[in-house]
DNA sequence: TGTACATCAGTGAACGCGCGTTCACTGATGTAC
DNA sequence: TGTACATCAGTGAACGCGCGTTCACTGATGTAC
């Protein structure tokens, strides 16, 4: 109703917003993880920042642009949150694991921003080269964690598809959890993080053959 | 234009089509095919049809309905694609293997099919009991074939986990792959079956520690 | 310190659109007698 | 074989909606002199 929402910033009860690029952005960011990529509409952004539905148009080119930049945004989360795991954790295929683990819990926590980084709700993000670099940036830390656990015992290419194949798993474990697929597996009062960890065990069996993995 | 598409059938050129929810569901599986399930409309669906906007609630509830069908025939194909390979085969590692590229393909031919299946343009499946019971009947060969496997060397609990961890194995390899983010690494002018054979290869390793796996 | 002026960041009206669905209807078909 | 009638499967008009975007505009702000 009101169109300032309160005494944040320098610019109060003005003709201009001030923050209102932030705003929306809070604003979307939120109709995203309530409603999903699919239901968010520009109008509606600016209807929940207090503004008229042609004023977004001077911090964004268009709905597609807001949404990439949503889209930017959660992959630079779920990057900092891949390097505060690396920070946490030290070489081996436990931090392998625990950055899975970590991926995973980002995904079932914002499963609607995960969804449309992701593409779903969007055309394509082909053209927005910013999404794709986070997109990259967000996977590297499981990468390199994976590449200075293996990289003494495999070519590497054979590295390169280990990669790939964790980040597959974990991608597909949590649209497969939150697409509802998993069902009952999913229960036990934590989230599904039990199932989560004897997946990527399971996986991790597979990293050098034999020889690293205990038991 | 025409309402009638040809002589198929007995009823011809008359004001009952005769066969209209076929006709419906093919022009929607071909609109899904090329738009994705986002794009899909109702209207659309009717006038590629060739019939008036209503028509179609003769046949289907609504939107949602025509497009549990569509989701629902998408998850039968798979498992009869599924059932297929799994005769083609004998037990043991390489059908599981075989099993796991027939379903990457499987994704990789129809991928906007694929994404509908999992539940996007969509708001859920919950209430579709039709399309989760399809759903787990394409996912139980890779199931059977697994458990077949493993069961002589695992608790029925390792093999049902086994399952999942192939299942998203294997769907997030599908999605990695037709949502662009494996990039350059998709090519190889066999549309990345080798590299899906590699990931797959990876992630059999890690089936039976160190014992049935050769080299 | 004042002032002229460019630029910035809003406004509200309007355009044109296609959507899903409801409604009252009607022509075609099938069936009981 | 005819006929009355129920049912089936279409039709076109209309409702109400919200969308993304363009447009001409105006109030607020910042800056050069």
């Amino acid at each position: 109703m009101t169109r300032k929402a309160g005494g944040v910033g320098t610019a109060t009860r003005s003709y201009h917003h001030g923050y209102l690029k932030a705003a929306l952005i809070a604003a979307a960011g939120e109709m995203l993880e309530r409603d999903g990529p699919e239901a968010i509409s520009f109008r509606a952004v600016a209807r929940a920042a207090g503004v008229s539905q042609t004023a977004p148009y001077n911090h964004f080119r268009g709905k597609e642009d807001l949404l990439a930049t949503l889209a930017e945004a959660g992959f630079r989360e779920l990057e900092a949150s891949q390097l505060a795991t690396m920070g946490a954790t030290v070489p081996g295929l436990e931090r392998v694991i625990r950055l899975g683990l970590d991926y995973v819990r980002f995904a079932s926590t914002r499963p609607q921003s995960y969804r449309l980084m992701f593409g779903v709700g969007v055309s394509d993000w082909r053209g927005h080269q910013d999404v794709a670099e986070a997109k990259n940036a967000s996977f590297r830390p499981i990468k390199d964690a994976l590449a200075e656990y293996l990289s003494s015992d495999m070519t590497p290419e054979a590295v390169e598809i280990a990669a790939i194949a964790a980040w597959a798993q974990v991608h597909g474990l949590s649209m497969l959890l939150m697409d509802g697929s998993l069902g009952a597996a999913r229960r036990g009062h934590d989230g599904g993080e039990a199932l989560v960890r004897q997946v990527l065990t399971q996986f991790a069996a597979g990293l050098v053959p034999g020889a690293k993995w205990p038991t």
